[in-house]
RNA sequence: GCAGGUGUAGUUCAAUGGUAGAACAUCAGCCUUCCAAGCUGACCACGUGGGUUCGAUUCCCAUCACCUGCUCCA
């Protein structure tokens, strides 16, 4: 192996090659606002198509949705991100520190063996308690700080012409509650018994007060989300179940599995809605991190909102006779992190024999943003090449490359990542073939240009072993 | 938001108080015809705004943007 893959390199490649591009480029960029280019937004409707196939189309427990990203203000007080989703800020006016004022109190506390929580405490309060404390801060020892000012990470709107606080809405920080508030809308228009998921992909935003990593942590990005209704009891057996599923999803994108681990959060960082929580993280250039949050969240979502916009949600189970509010599991990928895992994963130098350097995207074929490339080997065939990309275009993604030596156009398209190259050379006017080049073992094979399409045939499918469904408890109704 | 750093072609780097040069890349032509070949040519840059100066890409100030770190990360 070469050296170690740093982001600066992938960072190149995806803004030389139009995979990824910096937001608002012409006017100095914005911060860390990154727009998808030609290739980008063909390997990542791959990865979306890809998810949707393994988690909507070929499942029979799941169906999908596409919510508003504008939603009622109510529906962020009762999901608790009006009030928790924002952190009490201090900042120390000797050295400038900036800390949060909870943790500030917190470590201060076990310094000190003090018991007191200060969750949700008001902002007086707090202050009231670093005051009365003496608590100095940590870094230079000063007793001076601004008064607490809250941030709440959700970016605010304004719907209708007036700027008043009535119209004041927000962009969603989380697809999930599109899902939630539809919970009764779809189980009753599609006749479903559970247990049953819904899923959705989709825009989110998050004023972060760290974005970085390129497009690890973006302040807008998108998720693929599933809300996963099931009888109380079931949750455990169905959080193993997802997770299972997520992983292997994982590693058919072609993470290798070296670099893919389960991280299971502790009870003091999970947070107060769920009971258990998994992440699946990558080993990225800069290290490990969250690609897919897997979090079991009982009844806290629909219980919030059954109490907040005063609706039934509970559920009737005909098979027991009882009603009860369905449990929640939820595994949450970011798919701007898949594409970045992806991109990573796939990223190789090769050195050759020759001494030179191959720089190779090794994409599942499944995820190519170009398929084949069709390449004269002379301007000369052209026309006749043209003619076989044709042929191709139908069913796959096809580019045509005519210009410059022909060694040249191999290295670039293995810099896309594109699996395979058709070459149309002199001997294919007497014989009707073509060479097939492979983009990993760049060996070739001479295909008659009649049995090209079935040669291709299969070869860019997608698979992935699907975990076996549990059983315990009833969980799952056969014969849907 | 704070601290530090950086701004010159698409990229990586030069030089200079008298408005910039190369390599690679890109494009075109010739040649070649299976793994980034060669030759010729073309295109393309001093982040923005002030100040000092006869003259600023260069010195000073401001601003903007980006990078790194910290706080944070449902």
């Amino acid at each position: 192996m070469n050296a170690p893959l740093t982001m600066d390199r992938l960072v190149a490649l995806a803004r030389n090659r139009g995979f990824v591009y910096p937001g608002s480029d012409i006017y100095g960029g914005l911060a860390n606002a990154w727009d998808y280019g030609p290739l980008g937004v063909e390997l990542k409707n791959r990865i979306k198509q890809l998810w949707w196939q393994a988690f909507v189309q070929r499942s029979r427990l799941n169906v999908g949705v596409d919510c508003a990203i504008l939603m009622n203000p109510r529906v962020w007080e009762a999901s608790g991100h009006v009030s928790s989703f924002s952190d009490p800020l201090i900042d120390c006016r000797e050295c400038r520190s900036r800390y949060r004022a909870d943790q500030l109190i917190g470590d201060w506390n076990a310094e000190h063996d003090v018991v007191q929580a200060v969750d949700g405490w008001p902002n007086e309060a707090l202050e009231a308690y670093i005051a009365g404390h003496e608590i100095a801060c940590p870094k230079c020892g000063a007793r001076d700080y601004t008064p607490i000012r809250h941030f709440n990470m959700m970016f605010r709107t304004y719907q209708g012409v007036t700027e008043d606080s009535a119209a004041e809405i927000y962009l969603r920080p989380e697809t999930a509650q599109g899902i939630f508030v539809n919970f009764r809308n779809v189980q009753r228009s599609t006749r479903r018994k559970l247990p049953f998921g819904i899923a959705q992909i989709g825009k989110s935003f998050r004023n972060e007060i760290t974005p970085g990593n390129f497009i690890f942590r973006t302040r807008e990005f998108e998720q693929m989300e599933l809300e996963f209704f099931c009888q109380p009891g079931t949750n455990p057996a169905w959080f193993d179940y997802w997770r299972e599923f997520c992983y292997n999803f994982l590693l058919a994108l072609g993470l290798p599995a070296r670099d893919v681990r389960f991280r299971d959060h502790t009870p003091e960082e999970l947070s107060f809605y769920s009971r258990a929580t998994t992440d699946l993280e990558y080993l990225f250039p800069f290290g490990w991190g969250e690609v897919w949050g897997i979090a079991d969240r009982t009844d806290y979502d629909l219980g919030r909102h059954i109490e907040h916009s005063r609706q039934d949600l509970s559920y009737f189970d005909p098979a027991t006779n009882e009603k009860y509010i369905p449990y929640v599991v939820e595994p949450s990928l970011g798919a701007d992190r898949a594409f970045l895992a992806v991109l990573a994963a796939a990223y190789d130098e090769e050195t050759l024999a020759d001494g030179e350097t191959r720089t190779v995207l090794r994409f599942r074929p499944a995820l190519a943003p170009v398929q084949i490339a069709v390449l004269p080997l002379s301007a000369k065939l052209s026309d006749e090449a043209a003619a076989v990309a044709d042929l191709l275009s139908h069913d796959y993604s096809v580019e045509f490359d005519d210009r410059q030596a022909i060694g040249r156009r191999y290295r670039r398209q293995d810099e896309i990542g594109t699996p395979w190259c058709v070459t149309y050379d002199f001997d294919s006017r007497e014989d009707h073939c073509v060479t097939v080049r492979d983009r990993d073992t760049m060996q070739q094979e001479r295909i008659p240009i009649a049995d090209l399409v079935a040669w291709f045939t299969g070869r860019f499918d997608f698979d992935m072993p699907v975990p076996a469904l549990p059983t315990a408890a009833g969980a799952v109704e056969d014969g849907e």
